[in-house]
DNA sequence: CCTAATGTCTCTAGCAGCTAGAGCTTCAAG
DNA sequence: CTTGAAGCTCTAGCTGCTAGAGACATTAGG
């Protein structure tokens, strides 16, 4: 059994994240040792590894809850685990199209940019304009 | 002169987010009109529209505070200006590879996607995997 | 066995950047 | 003159944590 810090060693995932974790619902409340202490087995490390994974893809603690949820029921079908996983693809790309278009912008700005003073700052006046770019 | 309302529609931003620009001091406070309400001149809008266009292009409120007062010293030299831009652009290369890695393993988790049922699934299988990517 | 240093406990509050609501006043159109 | 929209202030909420206070538990060294 791993206490709280050594579950979060093995999991890189901090100790108040853990109890955030549990206090949202996503990690079931652990065993108690006889001080209180919270005790995980391997399969709590493993949820955790699976939330982990999952936040580094970008998916909203709602969708992991989804899939945690789905990932117990080995039965289903899992048509509504591969929407989950779309709908991010299509997030994720979406805010790779509009950074790259941020990115050619800012090049833009700092490319014509003369070094002088504030007054002729091409930066400053590129941010004065009425934007080209929808916001998020 | 504008009132709120107007002005929110002319620079396309939401009237709350103008009040709360006023409260932490990224607008200053306008004039008011006998019975209280906010009068805004065109230098408002102006400021208005170079935060929003700032925002679009992902600067956080605490750079675009720095880069009005900037704006407000036309005598100084823009280097400042000038590494505030290429540091905002440093963190959108950042997200923008970071995002790549994140669309490739998605699409690889769906391309894998037998479209069985959940215990076969590939894509929960692979979000329980030790992750290859580093956090944000 | 005692002590000191960690580790853990709960609880509350804070971060960004807004957004939403309650409950009130003011304004503009008809 | 009335009505409905728009304005006001204030507080609380959202996501996903993170930090701190103040108290108890555990462990390693002497």
């Amino acid at each position: 059994m791993l206490t709280i810090g050594k579950l979060s060693e093995a999991a890189a995932v901090k100790v108040p994240t853990i109890r955030y974790y549990e206090q949202i619902g996503l990690l079931p409340e652990p065993e108690r040792s006889a001080g209180n202490q919270r005790l995980y087995g391997a399969r709590a490390l493993d949820r955790l590894a699976f939330i982990r994974h999952a936040r580094t893809l970008g998916f909203a603690l709602e969708a992991i809850r989804d899939l945690l949820r789905l990932s117990d029921m080995p039965d289903q079908p899992c048509a509504v685990v591969d929407e989950i996983a779309r709908r991010q693809l299509t997030a994720v790309n979406a805010r790779i199209a509009r950074l790259l278009k941020l990115q050619a912008e800012l090049e833009r700005m700092i490319a014509d940019c003369a070094h002088g003073t504030v007054a002729s700052c091409k930066v400053i006046e590129a941010l004065g304009d009425r934007c080209a770019i929808e916001p998020e």
